[in-house]
DNA sequence: ATGAAAGCGCTAACAT
DNA sequence: ATGTTAGCGCTTTCAT
């Protein structure tokens, strides 16, 4: 055990084992054809000296780093957290390690982290960004031809043939709905976090919309929250003001249901007696609530299994993979009730 | 816009701005004094041959990568999913890059994680282990004097010495304990994480213990569940049957926390009314809970932040810069009520 | 089956 | 202020 440990480089392992630094990445790689014997000598010179593989000088010289680059808009978000994690399990499986950037929303982020990425060359990226089908970043990719596999976007029209995956929004949200409305609601409202920072808030939006007219109701604007920065209880305020007052709210992520649900019961709303709330996601947290959070589930594991095994294909070199859409299920919680029939009008119970 | 965009090297940017390389190199790192006006033509060769720096031959040649390793027992935990997201932007205000790796909360992935990281050649390391006293991963790290900063971990004794970054968790578990017991009760229990996967959990329940021995309580051993696993609302059932009964119990995480409420909920508990519950950690979601959970909050951002500029410090060179304890605060919400005392025994009230 | 040698893209002495 | 040159640690023809 000398100081300088891991010091000791393929050359050193070579002079000890007497055979050449080729041998010696020889049996590092497993690969080509080494005697069993001189095999052996190396990994065991290779023990003594405690060598450890500069990853650097193998990724300068094979052009290749066994690195994926992963871009998501916040950690905070627990479909993101997990989905990273899951994502890491998976590339590590594959002998891939992950190397991660969060753009906060921002498109103008978006920007400054891949650059970071892509000089530290990642393999490819999996990533979700704020427009799927206008982004400066998807084209600069599409244009380096570095592989790359979105997640949670949807990307549309002549974006279309951009690898993606997540769940059918549009379908997932008409159908939430549609059970909402099941329940007996005929005053819907969407709360949705900033169209412009999501195309999925968007595809949710047009998937509510569907389940309203097909229902014969009255569509109206969604209420569009920037969950970080406004005061979601003034504005669920003023939307219980209005006549006639929502009985049921849809909101296009869970952790906005839960603020929803939050603000709505300190106006003093109960939920779902006087007011019933979905949401959208499928997080865990959702499930210990009491009552459990009524929501879609996206299947958050699968989609990161999906994006980085499509991700390696690409990386492989395979073409023409496309894209893919996974099963979303409704997880029928206890958030969403019968509306109120005796209720005349919901009197304004709280104050600001 | 040739096809091969990012395949120019320095060596292209030199010919085309017809200086040497080293020229090119040096504007490239600020570095150096170099001619405003070569700098410049430099500038516009590079951009106009879309040169990319490539990080790999420079990490080679200088033995510095600008990147650091995260290891953490999960991100499905928002604490540490946060903790992450706040590294990232510290690191990459800094220009370092964050590569990470998740354990499972199982020190044998710690091993496989580190390696991995370490052929990376990562110029340090923030992490947090199942236990820091006693840690392969950390001995290793010491001997081979890798910079790393420990997050939540507090190493005591031996292992004081190891850079840490986190509150007393012990203090803070006592403090909560002793508002509970402020409150009226007397049967206190504390649900905890498995103690090998966590020192935390452990000082957490000594923290608990000293509250309740000061209050000359009786201590009853607190209750392992293996979050992930086990059944908690069969263990909970159990635990309510005792006599006397448990009026309160203390959970060593928000999640935890959550969980127990559901399960106790289920089993026809009413919280706070007949059990109280309190969490620690603080995550935002408990903040949106109705009534919102009593915790103990951790300043996530902060040991972020904290952690960072310790091992950039720590990369940089300087010595000797022992650890930080951050301050915690309590979050008073509404899960710890008065102990209701015309109970004569809480009944059981629910059934398995 | 193994070795010799070239070189991936960059930085850092050392020259000039 | 700028150029020359020697590698950083590894993989990979091309020989043998």
């Amino acid at each position: 055990m000398t100081t300088k440990l891991h010091r000791a480089t393929i050359r050193d392992v070579a002079e000890r084992a007497t055979v050449s630094v080729a041998t010696v990445s020889r049996v590092l790689n497993g690969s080509e054809r080494v005697t069993g014997a001189t095999a052996e000598s190396v990994r065991l010179a290779a023990e003594q000296l405690g060598f450890r593989l500069n990853s650097i000088g193998r990724n300068l010289r094979s052009t290749k780093t066994q690195t994926i680059g992963v871009i998501l808009p916040t950690l905070t978000h627990p479909v993101f957290a997990d989905c990273l994690q899951a994502i890491e399990i998976a590339a590590s499986a594959a002998g891939y390690s992950v190397t991660i950037a969060t753009t906060s929303y921002d498109p103008a982020n978006e920007e400054a982290a891949s650059e970071r990425l892509l000089r530290n060359r990642v393999d490819g990226l999996i990533l979700t960004v704020a427009n799927a089908n206008k982004s400066k970043l998807l084209e600069k990719l599409d244009r380096e031809s570095k592989p790359y596999v979105l997640v949670y976007n949807e990307p549309t029209g002549a974006a279309k043939h951009r690898p993606s995956v997540g769940v059918d929004n549009r379908l997932a949200a008409k159908q939430i709905t549609e059970h909402i409305i099941a329940a007996g609601h005929r005053n819907l409202r969407m709360i949705s976090g900033p169209f412009a920072q999501s195309d999925r808030a968007r595809s949710r939006a047009r998937g509510f919309a569907d389940a309203v007219a097909h229902a014969k109701l009255e569509l109206t604007e969604p209420l569009q929250v920037d969950f970080m920065r406004t005061d979601v209880r003034a504005q669920l305020f003023e939307a219980m003001s209005a006549r006639p007052a929502p009985t049921a709210f849809f909101c296009s992520s869970d952790q906005l249901a839960m603020r929803a649900m939050h603000s709505l019961r300190s106006l003093g709303f109960r939920v779902p007696d006087d007011v019933s709330v979905a949401g959208f996601d499928g997080i865990s947290l959702g499930e210990w609530l009491t009552p459990a959070l009524t929501t879609v589930v996206q299947p958050t594991h699968e989609i990161a299994d999906t994006a980085f095994g499509l991700l390696k294909s690409l990386i492989d070199g395979e073409r023409h993979l496309g894209s893919a859409r996974l099963h979303h299920t409704l997880r029928i919680g206890g958030t969403v009730a019968q509306p109120t029939t005796t209720l005349i009008h919901p009197t304004q119970k709280g104050t600001l």
